[in-house]
RNA sequence: UCCCCGAUAGCUCAAUCGGUAGAGCGAGCGGCUGUUAACCGCUAGGUUCAAGGUUCGAGUCCUUGUCGGGGAGCCA
């Protein structure tokens, strides 16, 4: 018989007829004269449940000492079930057992297990509601994502992990070497001989794939990057990771309302999507992880976001500067407590910030006439914070080298960006968005280790 | 990296002023039962994170380290 995963046998419109499926034991009791066995494949979040009847010819020797985390196929009838809690059951025919797993020593068992315990078994997490649901929801948001893309004609482009420019500027970066760290070459004034590593020269791991997307928009309009990202910054906290993966679209022909008109229909079509397609596992999360995360996610979906400058969101957040730890004035970063503010207290939905000062982003932003601001924005999502940062990029050669020396940058190092600037330049607009932020954003996790399957953190890369 | 808190049975936690190490869940055994976080009874289970110090005596106090949590910075 041609076995079938759990979530098409409970879709099928009347029990009867026989079924074969496979999985692992979630739970097992003992009833007299045959057994309640419930059975999880990872396709869908329910148990399929089986009865097992002693009549069985492996039922004493087999059956009966089956434990949670044990491997069977299942071969029966689907049946309705007179018990509560499931629409079908099957009647088991034949129980095949792959592998059994030792109750005195199997971590997982059935009751709740902390977060903290779990990541210490990544091996063994998927195995639990949760982490199959998360696994599903990232499967699916990640889909979704491409689908957003594709169905606006934006180009996939892959840009390099390992990256040898150095110019990419912010953030501490993870060195790639082939060097013998034992005993490293030396040049006759006692430098690092780069000449010998693999590259010919210091090379290191991403930390953003925007500037070469922007190569590739300045000659294919628009296009996307989804990929792994790298940060070696010594960041503690529940929102970052080592090695996380990122989107970054990026348009030409497009300024920052584009921008931020992408980025808004972005975050609420691929939570449409889950709607559509992952509302099991989503009422499964505002159910058991955060009572808020559906109606957020509508929140999301259903309204306009808010957007306003940063002069006036400072405007706004000067008039509470005796609630803040950190007082605000006209120049001053938004912080953390500042961004939950706006996001959470006054517009209770997701706000678009647009035209920082120029002295807190980055150079390559668009400056404005004003001399002062900058066209970029970040998206302030309620309880997680910024998920999105963007900006129109700076098309102006002029303006940007002007730019770079301010930021004590050689214009030689970026001869290649500058070049896109000096031919066919046009204004062009992108932003990059945390994949996994965005999914503590839907599926009302808190901790970013718990939403990627292997987290890597200062400390630890286990698995 | 900074501030605060924590680490005790397989897991989640308790242990009063420094004085014999406990519970629930899980596990093992037995019972009961179309059960479903099953239920009832019994049993086993400990280098109290590591190293050092104070003390007649340390899970408890002190120092250092490791790891984890909350917050901050950096950012996505």
């Amino acid at each position: 018989m041609k076995p079938m995963r759990i979530k098409q046998v409970l879709a099928r419109e009347a029990a009867g007829g026989d079924v074969m499926i496979q999985g692992w034991i979630r739970t097992k009791r003992d009833s007299k004269g045959f057994s309640f066995l419930e059975i999880n494949d990872g396709s869908m979040m329910a148990n399929i449940q089986v009865v097992a009847d002693e009549k069985l010819a492996n039922y004493a020797s087999e059956i009966v000492p089956l434990t949670t985390g044990a491997s069977v196929a299942i071969e029966g009838t689907l049946v309705d079930s007179p018990g509560k809690g499931q629409k079908y059951e099957i009647h088991a025919e034949r129980i095949m057992v792959f592998g059994g797993a030792d109750a005195a020593s199997y971590p997982l068992q059935k009751k709740r297990h902390s977060f903290e315990f779990l990541r210490t078994i990544a091996h063994l997490r998927p195995r639990t509601n949760t982490f199959g649901a998360i696994a599903r929801v990232r499967s699916g948001l990640s889909f979704a994502i491409h689908q957003f893309f594709r169905d606006r004609g934006f180009v996939y482009v892959h840009t390099p992990i390992i990256t040898a420019s150095d110019c990419e500027g912010a953030g501490e970066m993870f060195k790639v070497t082939t060097l013998d760290l034992a005993n490293v070459p030396r040049t006759p004034n006692g430098a690092i001989d780069f000449e010998q590593d693999f590259f010919g020269k210091p090379a290191n791991l991403t930390v953003s794939g925007q500037l070469e997307g922007e190569i590739f928009a300045t000659a294919l309009s628009n296009i996307y990057t989804f990929g792994p990202t790298f940060r070696a910054e010594n960041s503690n906290t529940a929102r970052h990771l080592a090695e996380f993966w990122m989107i970054e679209p990026e348009m030409a022909f497009c300024d920052l309302d584009g921008d931020m008109d992408l980025a808004e229909a972005f975050l609420q079509e691929t939570i449409q999507y889950l709607f559509d397609h992952h509302m099991e596992d989503l009422e499964f999360f505002n159910q058991r992880i955060d009572t808020t995360v559906l109606e957020t996610l509508h929140n999301i979906v259903d309204n306009p976001f808010e957007r306003l400058s940063y002069t006036d969101a400072m405007a706004i957040l000067v008039k509470h500067n005796d609630e803040f730890e950190y007082k605000v004035q006209w120049g001053s970063d938004i912080q953390t407590e500042h961004e939950r503010h706006l996001s959470e207290t006054v517009f209770k939905k997701p706000v678009i910030v647009t035209d920082y000062p120029k002295s807190i982003k980055a150079f390559y932003m668009k400056l404005n006439g004003d001399d002062r601001t900058v066209r970029a924005m970040d998206i302030l999502a309620p309880r997680i914070g910024e998920i999105i940062g963007g900006s129109q990029r700076e098309d102006d050669i002029a303006t940007l080298e002007r730019r770079m020396r301010e930021f004590n940058l050689d214009p030689k190092d970026y001869w290649w960006y500058l070049d896109l600037r000096r031919y066919g330049s046009v204004p062009h607009s992108g932003f990059g968005l945390g994949f996994e932020r965005m999914l503590l954003l839907v599926t009302g996790m808190t901790n970013i280790r718990d939403v990627i399957p292997f987290p890597r953190t200062p400390k630890n890369a286990e698995f």
